[in-house]
DNA sequence: AGAGTATATGTAGATATTCAAATATAAGGA
DNA sequence: TCCTTATATTTGAATATCTACATATACTCT
C-alpha cells in the first residue's frame, strides 16, 4: 500500500477541461482530434491536458500510425479511488508519514499563535 | 442528484498542505492554532488553507469564544465521495450538462486538426 | 473602556498554471 | 525523397495561487 501523494492527484482533476476529457474517455477511446472536436477545444488544449492526464496515471496511450489514441486506465483509477476511500473513511492510524504532525498535534494545546510562540522560545513556530 | 463541479472540489484537495490539515482533522475538531502547531506553519497559512477547504464545503466551523473549531464534515465528504465513485465507475450516461460533448464525439471522426477544420468550414474548431 | 488574545484579511512578491500561436517531430503515402 | 497529416513541444503573455508581513476584527477579562 504505497503512500500516495493526493495533492499531485488532485491537481491533475483540478480543471473543468480535464474533467470533460475524463467523462469522454468513459464513453470510449479517442484519439486527440476527437477530443478536441468532442470538446470544440484548440488541438494544442486538448494535447496538453491529455497529457496532465496520463503522466497523473489516469490515461492508457495506445499509438496506431499517426494517431495517439488515449483511454481511462481503469485499473489505476479504481486503485486511486480505493485509497481515497479508504482515507477518507478511515483515520489514516499508521502512517510514517505523517506521524510528526499528528505527534505534534498531541503536544499542541488551544493557545494562540502569539503564546504558542512563547512557550518553546522561537523555533516552535516555523 | 445534483451535478457537482467537481474540477472545484479537486482544487481544494489539490495542494499539500490542506491534505495534512485533512489528515491531522481526521484526528479530531482542532482550532486554528492547534494545526498551525501540528503542520509547524504559520497562523496565516492555517487560517488561509482552512478557509478554502470550508469554503470547498469539507470542513464544519464551530466558534467557541476566541476560538476557530474546525472538523471534517463527514457527510458532505461522503456524499462527494459517493458521486466521485458514481461517475468513475459508471459512465455517467444522461448527465445533460455534457450532453454536447458527447453529441459531438457522436460525429468525431478520426482525422487531425487541419481536416477537421475544413469539414465544416471555420466555425468546427473553436 | 482598555489590554490581551485568537483568527481573519489586505497587500505584494514569488511561483505556478493555462492558453494560443508558431514550430518541431514523426508516420504514411505518392 | 517530398508532401501531407496527427500530435507534441516551445514560447510568451495573461491569470491564478500561495505565502509572509502587517493590520484589522472579534471575543474575553479586568
Amino acid at each position: 500500500m504505497a503512500m500516495r501523494n493526493f495533492a499531485k492527484l488532485f491537481k491533475a482533476l483540478s480543471d473543468e477541461t480535464r474533467i470533460r476529457i475524463l467523462k469522454v474517455l468513459l464513453e470510449r477511446e479517442c484519439c486527440v482530434c476527437e477530443v478536441m472536436q468532442a470538446l470544440d477545444i484548440s488541438q494544442t488544449r486538448a494535447s496538453r491536458n491529455l497529457a496532465v492526464l496520463y503522466e497523473a496515471g489516469f490515461l492508457k496511450l495506445r499509438k496506431d500510425g499517426l494517431w495517439s489514441l488515449y483511454s481511462i486506465d481503469r485499473d489505476t483509477m479504481n486503485e486511486h479511488l480505493a485509497d481515497l476511500v479508504q482515507v477518507v473513511t478511515k483515520a489514516l492510524k499508521g502512517n510514517k508519514a505523517l506521524e510528526q504532525d499528528r505527534e505534534r498535534l498531541r503536544k499542541a494545546v488551544r493557545v494562540g499563535p502569539s503564546r504558542a510562540e512563547k512557550m518553546h522560545g522561537e523555533k516552535t513556530i516555523a
